[in-house]
DNA sequence: GTGGCCCTGTGA
DNA sequence: TCACAGGGCCAC
């Protein structure tokens, strides 16, 4: 479900309740929802404080003093969130955390998830680098340059589309903003990556920034599941150009925009906008 | 590389 | 009833 531009809005949302607050006590309800043994999982958190909360590429990070970094992969339908008064825990509802406020306030924090693909983790940074997934995490795409991506790029076998969504190349794309960069500059998602010149990857570099800063200031996407850290809805889903626009007509030049799988992935673009 | 799989819900 | 869904991993 969420890719970069949603797992950073849900760390900010989060941000102004979880830092400086206290792990109080910890429910697992599921343990599909832990990467560890429940009991290790809650004695790393409890009594920990939150310094900060952030994220690399899709992966939800809070700091936690003793140096311990608490991991969340929300994966399709994860959420982490602190919920309204008359929100309760349901069947999907697999971790609920009390914090304590500085101020002495109890309030809660609940981790749901539908499809039980994502999961948490609380780790000190030596075990995180061990962490296959997160050892190999590609450059944060909003810290990179346009000739960091061409030197990414350069040697890639393999579709366009399915390199921008492995996250050793990249970290933080997924299927939408993968399509809607594509799409911003005019390469078509079948195409090879070596056969792009240098002005057409930095076309892309831009492409990329530029639509996940956009998606970011509108809080996210949210087509059925996603919410940020509040419970609220993202707003950028009224500004796709081509992601679940299949058949309707191309913003630009009004073609009907053509639908194909690359990579697995449902996969949308403008045959005439964009070229190998 | 591609397809299947993990899992549940939704909409056609 | 079936196809499909913001992801990632593993076996062909």
């Amino acid at each position: 479900m969420p890719e970069l531009p949603e797992v950073e809005t849900i760390a900010r949302t989060l941000a102004g309740d979880l830092e400086g607050a206290v792990f109080e006590n910890i429910e697992v309800r599921h343990i599909c929802a832990l990467e560890q043994p429940p009991e290790g999982f809650a004695k790393r958190l409890r009594g920990r404080r939150i310094l900060s909360v952030g994220r690399r590429g899709k992966l939800l990070l809070l700091l936690l003093d003793g140096g311990y970094l608490f991991a969340c992969h929300l994966r399709m339908t994860g959420r982490l969130y602190v919920p309204q008064p008359d929100d309760t825990p349901d069947n999907h509802t697999h971790l609920v955390f009390t914090l304590r406020r500085p101020d002495g306030r109890t309030f809660p924090l609940f981790y749901r998830d539908v499809r039980k693909f994502g999961a948490c983790r609380v780790h000190t940074p030596e075990e995180l680098a061990c962490w296959p997934f997160y050892a190999t995490l590609g450059p944060e795409p909003l810290a990179m340059s346009a000739a960091d991506l061409a030197a990414r790029l350069a040697n890639k076998r393999g579709r366009i589309k399915a390199v921008l969504l492995d996250q050793k190349v990249v970290a933080g794309l997924g299927n939408i903003y993968v399509d809607e960069a594509l799409f911003r500059a005019g390469i078509r998602p079948d195409a090879i990556p070596a056969s792009l010149s240098r002005k057409r990857v930095a076309r892309l570099h831009n492409a990329i920034q530029e639509v996940l800063q956009e998606a970011i200031a509108g809080c996210g996407s949210s087509i059925r599941d996603y919410v940020d850290g509040r419970g609220n809805a993202g707003s950028f889903q009224n500004s796709f150009r081509v992601y679940g626009r299949a058949g309707q007509p191309c913003t630009v030049c009004n073609t009907p925009l053509v639908k194909a799988t690359i990579a697995g992935r449902t996969t949308v673009y403008c045959p005439h906008c964009q070229q190998k």
